[in-house]
Formats: C-alpha cells, structure tokens, sequence
RNA sequence: UGGGGUGUAGCCAAGCGGUAAGGCAGCGGCCUUUGGAGCCGCCAUUCGGAGGUUCGAAUCCUCCCGCCCCAGCCA
C-alpha cells in the first residue's frame, strides 16, 4: 500500500483506484502544458507540483509541452524562461520537452479524417455571424448554412486554407456537433482558423492554426498522457475533449479538473500581469512583488518553501482564497532553517560609548546560526562608535517597550551591556541624532557574570567598519485583501499599493557582507531575510532585497496599544 | 427562463453511514543573548438552510438558498 503521508485528496484517488484496476496498464503519465505568452506564476507552481508530483509518486512520468497553437501571442522568450523556472522549482522532464507544434502536421490529419468522416465542415460565415448562429446560454444556435457542405467540398477547402488560398478569417473548420446543445462549446466549434502570422517555432510553415480544444486533447493523446489535469473552467470543455478522441478512435486521457490558486493581496493572471508590466506598474516579470516564480526568485523565495506551500494548500474543487501568510510560514520555515544570521542596520543612530578606547578595536565572536551550530561562528568588529537601529531607542519609552532609553541599559547582541547616559538633539529639527553611552567591560559576549537581567537585545554595526548598502523593503502589491473583488470600476489596479516599495540608501551592514554573492540569503538579525539582488546589486554597491519580515511582537503590541488609545 | 460546478472554523482542507483530522491565522503560557526560533495549551455540540430515511447522517433522499464558470476564429 501507499506509505506516502500526503494528504488524500480527489485526483490522486482517482489516479490509484486507476492504478488499482489495472487502467493503462497501470501507467501514471502526466503533463504540465503552458502556454508560452507570459511568465509562470505561483498559480503556475501549483499546477507543475501536482502534474510532476503525482507522476513521481506514482514510478510515472511527466512532459513538459507547450501549448503554442495561437502564434499572435506566443514568444520565444516565454519559452525560455518557462524552461528556466520549472527547472529551478526543481522538477525534471528529462528529454521529454514537446510543443503542439511538433504535432501540426498529424493534426491536420486528424482534422482530414473528422471532415472525412462527416465530422467537421468548412464555413464560411463571417466570425460575427458565427457568434450570431451560436446563440445564447438560454436559447439555442442554429445551423450554418455551410454545414450541410458536401465531404469532397470540405476537403478541397480545408486544403486551400492550408495552402493559403484564402485571407485570414474568410473561413475556418468546424466540427459538426450539435447547435442546440446545452452546452455552449459543443454547438460546432471552430477547431482551425486562418491566421497570418509568425509562429516562433514553424515560423510562416502555416497559415492554419488549430484551436486548443482539438490540439490539447490529440497532444495529451499522442503523448500517451493518462490523466490530463487542468483547471475548472475546461469543465464544460471535457465533453469536446471526449468528443475529439472518441471519433477519432485514439487512446483516450482522462481529464480532470482543479480549483485554480487565488492568493490573497495578489493578483494571479497572465492577463493581468502583463498589464502591470506592459504600463509600467512594476519593473518586469521578475520585479520582486510580482507572483511570478522570476519575481519570487529574484525576491528571495526558495523552491523548497514553494512546493511545501503548494503542498500544504491541498488541491480540491471548490473555489479559494489561500492566505498569503501560509505561503510567507512555509518561506520563514526553510529560511529559518538555512539563512546565515548577519547584523545590518537598517535606519542608523549613531552611538558612542564614551568609556569605551578611542582607538579600540575588538573582533568578537558571533554565531552564523542559532538553529545549526554547523554553520559556525565568525568574528565582528567593536569600537568606540556605532549604529543601532533608531526603532531600537525611545526618548519616551511606551509601556512593554524593553529597548534602549534614556538611563536604561540593554545587551548588544554577541557584544556588551550598554547604558545610554545621552542624546543629542538637531537643534531645529528636535530629532535624536546620537546616543551616548557607557559599557560595561564586564559583560563582554553579552553575559553578566552578577546575573543582571536585561529585557532588551539589539544589533548593531561598527561606525567605521561597516558596509553602506542598498535595501529595498517590499510590502504587498495591492492593499484589498481580494484585489479581482469588485468595486471601483472593478479595476484591480485601483487597488495598487502606492507603499510596496520602500527603498532605504544609507544602511549599514556588517563587514563581512563584502562581496556577497547575488541571490545568496541573509537573516538581517531582527529585521528578517534579505537577499543580495541579483540585477542591481555589485560589490561597489551592495543591493538587498527584503524577503519577508520576521514575525514582530513588538510590532503588534504597539498595534494593539494604539488601538486601545484610539478608542 | 439553459448547461456545468461548488458550499465543513477568519483562511485552506481531511472526512466516503458509527458520533468533526491537520495546517495557517488568532489567543494564553513557558523558554530565549533575535520581542526570531522552539515548546505547551485554547480555538466547529456542528458541516449553506429546511425536511425526510436510519438505532445512528457532514456523509443517503427531497426541496430551497448562496457562490463560481460558459455565448473568442484565446488558452
């Protein structure tokens, strides 16, 4: 039996009760079937964990196929960077990478044997008359006059259309279902159109392109794909996909269908997030606040933290919304694990500890990662001046605030006990420019050997040994937890948040940042997981990108505080 | 007034006639040289609603209600 502890859920109870009655032979073969007009997002991950995921529980297979049947939306770079971030998410289609258009010409010959067997017709109605004979959900279609076109007819047609004979859009073929059904997409659907343009593949080889319906089912079943999942919407499709393989009389996938992913604070949608990078809303595809998995990377995001969240979310039937702090607990979770802890100061105060040597200098030990002692230890800089974070320091502390204030003493993390014993003020402006300070020779590590207590830790950085740098704070892209909801006009862009990038210049991180690598990952002490940006970032000038916060208590407590106040 | 789906906690989600898993969020507490992490505890007498069948119903039946999708020569 299965030892899998992965959660039951209704595909894979359909793919083992398949397995179980020897359906077949046993096979699990699945696809994953993009297509190339845009980057992958999130929404993406889902589909790609499920299809490689399912295969591999199962000693089965998984292709990656592109599904270019429409050339006017289609780009080579889609393709390339679909290749990309599949690969990095971590699943592998080995030599199995195929493209619809590998199967044209077989599909214009299944297309021959529809119209050959009275299946599928030539019409020549114009694409608004087309939609005039549909009908309406509640009433039914009628028939193009063309249907009745004689067989020897249809095929002269059809061949001239692929010879390019005809201008775009004067006819198209159409299979010879059922005006009257109650299903819309079986009321004679156009399964190929003339279409004039350049494919990024077969370049102008074509000027007929077939519509999804008829390549996605004949792809599935060329391929020999056993369960060919997809989303709810291609529900009322699965009728045509049956349809297509049955009077065909070819091996038969199975589709099923799936809730897509909705992620709160987010907008999940090619369409719309072209939109944000066509007009300029975001910096590309792989701007750090955009669901992409480019985005993602580049923001810091693991593979690992992904497909544990596209794990934990399940899959199901029934519409969602999943909360995007599960996918930020399962980022925080393999961060945690893996992250080197570093000391950066975000917004400096300058401190100076007046009973500290002028001319001193300590290095100091620090461990890289309370978690993973393995990680080992390394050496920081201590002297006379330095930067703690100006939230870390309250002139009038409120009450639960255990940071440093005016007579109050606090530990600096891996360093002393310090006490501020002055602030300097900006004349005009009243604001805390620098702190003074004694320190306790005592307390060296941060421990006291007389047991006194301390409520607060901070991190710090040396005035003069540490880094300038760069670090971009990101919040969420839009403020409406359900960005797509109505309201507004029902334009989501209504809702963009005009904060979800915050750029700070003058930080200061420890010195032993030098040179970090783009893309490799930090755990700023206290402030949370950075990541070196991987397009901005050089080592004359150090970019950070903030991945996500750590959880702040603090932070809610002050919340709540102010709350109480307000009322 | 057509067809196809779907309703279990704030958000996901198991459950498949035997008496409501788990995760996230939230809330308490412990611990802590990160207000991080970790640990412990709490969090649905009830499954969209109303009837019915049954010793027993979230699971079966009937009716009702809500929400989503479909009228591209897009996928």
């Amino acid at each position: 039996m299965k030892e899998s502890t992965a959660p039951s859920n209704f595909i894979r109870d359909i793919i083992e009760k398949d397995i179980k009655n020897n359906k077949n032979d046993g096979r699990v073969h699945t696809r994953f079937p993009p297509e190339p007009n845009g980057y992958l997002h999130i929404g993406h991950a889902k589909s790609i964990c499920l299809n490689f995921g399912f295969a591999a529980e199962h000693g089965g297979l998984c292709n990656l196929r592109f599904d270019d049947t429409n050339p006017s939306k289609e780009e080579a770079e889609y393709v390339e960077s679909i290749m990309e971030d599949v690969g990095w998410l971590g699943f592998d289609w080995d030599d199995r990478l195929y493209y619809a258009s590998d199967y044209y010409e077989q599909l214009y010959d299944y297309a021959v044997q529809l119209i050959e067997a009275g299946n599928a017709y030539v019409c020549s109605l114009s694409p608004d008359e087309i939609r005039q004979y549909r009908g309406t959900l509640t009433r039914p279609g009628k028939d193009s006059p063309y249907r009745t076109r004689p067989i020897e007819e249809n095929l002269d047609m059809f061949m001239r259309m692929k010879a390019g004979e005809f201008k775009d859009g004067s006819h198209v073929l159409r299979a010879k279902i059922d005006m009257a059904s109650p299903n819309l997409n079986m009321r004679d659907p156009v399964i190929y159109r003339i279409l004039r343009a350049t494919h990024h593949r077969t370049g102008d080889r074509w000027c007929i392109y077939p519509m999804y319906d008829f390549a996605h089912c004949l792809s599935d079943s060329i391929e020999g794909i056993t369960h060919s999942i997809c989303t709810l919407e291609f529900e009322d499709h699965r009728p045509l996909y049956d349809w297509f393989l049955d009077k065909l009389g070819v091996f038969h996938p199975q589709q099923i269908e799936f809730a897509r992913l909705n992620l709160t604070y987010s907008v999940i949608s090619k369409r719309k997030l072209l939109e944000l990078v066509k007009l300029g809303y975001v910096t590309g595809w792989d701007d750090p606040r955009m669901p992409t998995l480019a985005g993602m990377r580049r923001r810091g995001y693991m593979p690992g933290a992904i497909r544990d969240f596209c794990e934990r979310i399940g899959v199901a039937k029934r519409e969602s919304y999943v909360d995007i702090a599960l996918l930020e607990h399962c980022l925080r979770e393999e961060l945690n694990k893996r992250a080197p802890r570093v000391m950066a100061v975000l917004r400096p105060l300058r401190v100076v500890i007046d009973n500290y040597p002028e001319d001193k200098v300590e290095e100091l030990d620090a461990e890289n990662n309370p978690e993973d002692p393995g990680m080992g230890t390394r050496k920081i800089p201590f002297s006379r001046a330095l930067y703690i974070e100006k939230d870390d320091f309250r002139e009038d502390p409120p009450k639960k605030f255990f940071r440093l204030s005016p007579g109050r003493e606090i530990r600096l993390k891996h360093a002393y006990y310090i006490k501020c014993t002055g602030v300097v003020k900006d004349e005009k402006s009243g604001e805390v420019v620098e702190l003074h300070c004694t320190y306790d020779p005592e307390t060296r590590g941060g421990w006291s050997k007389d047991g006194r207590m301390v409520k607060g830790t901070s991190h710090w950085v040396s005035a003069a040994h540490s880094l300038e740098a760069e670090v971009r704070l990101y919040n969420y892209l839009f403020t409406k937890e359900k960005p797509e909801e109505e309201g507004n006009g029902g334009d989501f862009k209504t809702w963009l948040n005009p904060d979800s990038l915050e750029t700070l210049t003058s930080c200061r991180v420890e010195p032993s940042l030098a040179g970090a690598k783009p893309g490799s990952f930090y755990q700023f002490l206290r402030k949370g997981y950075f990541c070196v940006d991987s397009v901005n970032s050089s080592n004359k000038a150090l970019v950070f990108n903030r991945t996500v916060t750590l959880r702040d208590t603090w932070a809610k407590i002050e919340k709540a505080q102010k709350n109480r106040g307000s009322r």
